[in-house]
DNA sequence: ACAAAAGTGTTCGTACTACACCCATGC
DNA sequence: GCATGGGTGTAGTACGAACACTTTTGT
């Protein structure tokens, strides 16, 4: 077997690391999450949280363990979403990158910047800047990957806070489909799926009717998955 | 930079390949192309179609290039699924797998077992045995995408042949959703949405009234899709 | 009183569901 | 003539689209 292993020396002479696009929904606009890198290649760009994994890790662990080291952020669900892989991607040599994300409630953490990070921030998906490696693109295929998934997942409520209004969420839709939706028909398809518990609480202090509360049931949504439920809000029109 | 570039040394022994799930229908089952290997390890274990990616060979274009070199498949659509990267999944060290994955006319290639390939035939998806690796799992995760892609895109008709009647397109949901669909109501379904060209003849030979073939019109397809059209069909119920 | 957003009733049309029935061909 | 699928008509219903109106709060 080390004989058989000698002739593939060859293949072993690249790297990969993990990159994490984390969404986060505050005043009204989509986020996602950054760090301005100290270490080169691209010293001084914002990128996303990555970092190269280690020999002997796992995928997810390490994606895991790099968010937690530039930014703080721990036990966050990250799911993959696609590999990235030209040749010429990265200075030092080969190196494929498998990009997660996630979807955060943004006032649910307190950033850290440590590691190569030296500052982490928010940043409105719309104004992207000039972000190091292909950090771009990774971003572009995670958001197409967000805009399906929202529409047959019930995912859109990891972005809310425990205690949401209705409006919030159709906001929610309407930013990362980029589409307005009609608030009479919205609340019709939500309220009739029976995911939400009306909290019997009010929002206050706001200078008009105050909208009634929400929270986000799972169990419900396991069980009624169980009888063959299936979570599905259709795109209006684009805006 | 070359400074720079050394610390980094320890990052640089990993090896990645690509591994190719290949669907095909044929005989009113979905099929997944798998080779026989003849190289350590798993030698003379059915596995998927994959090998190393080269140093400076894009991922894209080494999914190409595997394929065709271990059973002759050209110039064949490949779209990336998900990556595996768990450490022990490999004898040699560190390799992770980008998948990729296609859907193929099983009459439009003559198989040619070649490169580590000793042998290359259609397996029923339903009938896997012990395949190399985390073949197995691979393949579970790509079934899963065709599943939710054949929904709402009309990539089925890749599988069929250039000439098909309707039954065929429904015997081909219903193998990939496992369920049953009502006849009537697919059919006037996939009508409605002007997608299908009418050859005007039929099948010969059947006893039983002939059905009237069709073919897939891309480029209508391509021209509706501008117009804001969405290809979409519901899976029934569970068989 | 007024602005601003929450929240509701209802009408209309389209499209999915569920059956039942007739048609063309080979043997 | 009979078995075997191909192909169609239609009634009932559910649900999305569109729109107008009432309610509750802060200033």
């Amino acid at each position: 077997m080390v004989q058989a292993k000698k002739s593939f020396d060859g293949f072993f002479k690249s790297a990969f690391t993990v990159d994490n696009v984390i969404f986060g929904f505050d005043d009204g606009k989509l986020k996602v999450l950054l760090i301005k890198r100290n270490e080169e290649p691209f010293n001084d760009f914002w990128a996303l949280p990555g970092y190269f994994v280690q020999q002997h890790e796992d995928l997810d662990a390490a994606a895991q363990r790099v968010l937690r080291e530039t930014t703080g952020l721990e036990n966050v669900y990250l799911e993959q979403v696609h590999s990235f892989g030209s040749p010429g991607r990265h200075d030092f040599g080969r190196v494929i990158t498998v990009a997660y994300y996630s979807l955060v409630k943004v006032a649910d953490f307190e950033l850290h910047a440590a590691s190569i990070a030296e500052e982490v921030a928010w940043h409105d998906v719309e104004e992207i800047s000039t972000l190091a490696f292909d950090h771009e693109e990774i971003i572009r295929v995670a958001l197409n990957s967000l805009k399906r998934r929202i529409r047959t997942q019930p995912v859109g409520f990891k972005l809310l806070p425990p205690a949401f209004t209705l409006t919030d969420l159709q906001h929610l839709y309407e930013a990362v489909w980029e589409v307005d939706l009609e608030k009479r028909n919205f609340r019709k398809k939500i309220l009739s799926m029976n995911l939400l518990r009306d909290l019997g609480r009010s929002q206050t202090g706001v200078a008009h009717r105050p909208a009634r509360l929400y929270s986000f049931e799972e169990n419900r949504y396991r069980e009624l998955e169980e009888e063959g439920f299936n979570f599905e809000l259709k795109e209006g029109k684009r805006k």
